[in-house]
DNA sequence: CGGACTGTTCGGCCCTCGCCGAACGGTCCG
DNA sequence: CGGACCGTTCGGCGAGGGCCGAACAGTCCG
């Protein structure tokens, strides 16, 4: 008889993987960090609410376990998610994650969730309403198909060029094209993958949409309304 | 000056998933799970060495956090992971993962490590080098593209056939067709998808490849060696 | 240089949670 | 019915880890 069968797998660490993102303020920062961009430590202690030296320590984990990128620059530290990768496997967890038991809210925090119900961005690309509203038109329009995975159609590359695009260069890119990715907020997918991202850049720099504050949410200007209204003939 | 800023996320909870990952023993038992079959709580104790009682509270977590159902059946009480979109998560998680540290093993340990390195079931379909040469195989021969996700060519469709298998059932499953999937072991993808659950599952009916033990690892058998080399000019 | 700011390191507190063993509740069998 | 299982519930123990505040260390400015 052996003494103990004690088979662990010799496989990948889940566990240790797991630990890392099981905690509110580092999942909060995580979140956070999905809008793609550089923050601070201050920035997130702030927004976690808790103390700088709490938040320097949560961020050390974060970085040795490769989700999280450190970028020093003058006396600030910025940080960032390492790449798209970690930033896909964030969606697919938060994807799966339950909703959070959503406590008494101010009405300044109800309306920016509602804001950021509508139209956000998710890491690279665009979420929210409008992110899976403009999913949805592109499939009706041919432009989109979403058989074996997502494929852009030529019409769709053509719209994309139309929009002031540089296909071929996306195109390039060594990561998926276009991929689904299953919104929070509608529980259904929207675009993403390198298409979407340059769309999403490219809605930005023409100011078709804009940045509300410092977070995630963003706003389709007047300009951006008409002109994806005339691209796609279909009311924004 | 406010009281305190908490803005914690409205969004989801990443922090709740992720605890419940986040431990070695509830870990092992996914990826135990992730042959797809159905085990007792008592397999799974003896599989991570814990105490029954112990393994019993570690499903009830999952169980609550729909990452595993029950089954009852006489007097065991069977358990599988709920879906394939829960083994997707956690393919996805294992993809990110570090190596285990990989304590000192027992001859037989390690040789039940190396088969499973060649080839294992990764939920529902194919794994291992075997998998992930045969992906390499399909895509050399245009069976398989890998452009935009991935796509089974009309040759493809004619060789899934060939091999018996009817594919506008499966084309009608409610999931991507052909997908990729990281694997552990090669650190390149695998096919994954409702297609390559075909594949698996008509191998081993046909016992081309034959399950090794109880665990999922899985080996070629000499039927199978030659009916994939014939099939597909090349050696395996 | 001294202040105002950033971020980090270090004790120490406290709570959570994984673990076990013992007891109990089912189910199947002889 | 009694025995042999399998699974669950419950106290209690111990370790790990999240949190803070205070002290220290850089960077920029006047």
């Amino acid at each position: 008889m052996d003494v103990v069968t004690t088979t662990v797998d010799a496989s990948p660490d889940l566990a240790a993987l797991a630990a890392v993102l099981a905690d509110r303020t580092r999942a909060s920062f995580c979140l956070a960090l999905m809008d793609g961009r550089a923050w601070t430590g201050g920035e997130l202690a702030r927004h976690a609410g808790v103390a700088r030296s709490t938040a320097s320590e949560h961020l050390d984990r974060l970085v040795s376990a490769g989700l999280v990128v450190h970028e020093h620059q003058g006396r600030h530290r910025y940080v960032r998610l390492a790449d798209a990768q970690v930033a896909e496997l964030i969606e697919y967890l938060a994807a799966h994650a339950p909703a959070q038991p959503t406590g008494p809210r101010s009405l300044r925090a109800a309306s920016v969730g509602a804001a950021m119900a509508r139209a956000r961005t998710c890491y690279d690309h665009l979420a929210g309403t409008l992110g899976v509203d403009l999913a949805d038109v592109l499939t009706e329009r041919g432009l989109l198909r979403r058989d074996d995975g997502w494929l852009v159609t030529p019409g769709g590359l053509d719209w994309l060029a139309g929009l002031g695009i540089d296909v071929d260069h996306v195109r390039g890119a060594r990561r998926p094209f276009a991929r689904p990715c299953l919104d929070w907020t509608e529980r259904r997918p929207h675009l993403a993958g390198a298409a979407a991202a340059a769309v999403c850049q490219h809605l930005l720099e023409t100011r078709w949409i804009e940045r509300i504050g410092s977070g995630r949410a963003v706003r389709l200007t007047p300009a951006g309304r008409r002109g994806l209204t005339a691209s796609l003939q279909h009311d924004f």
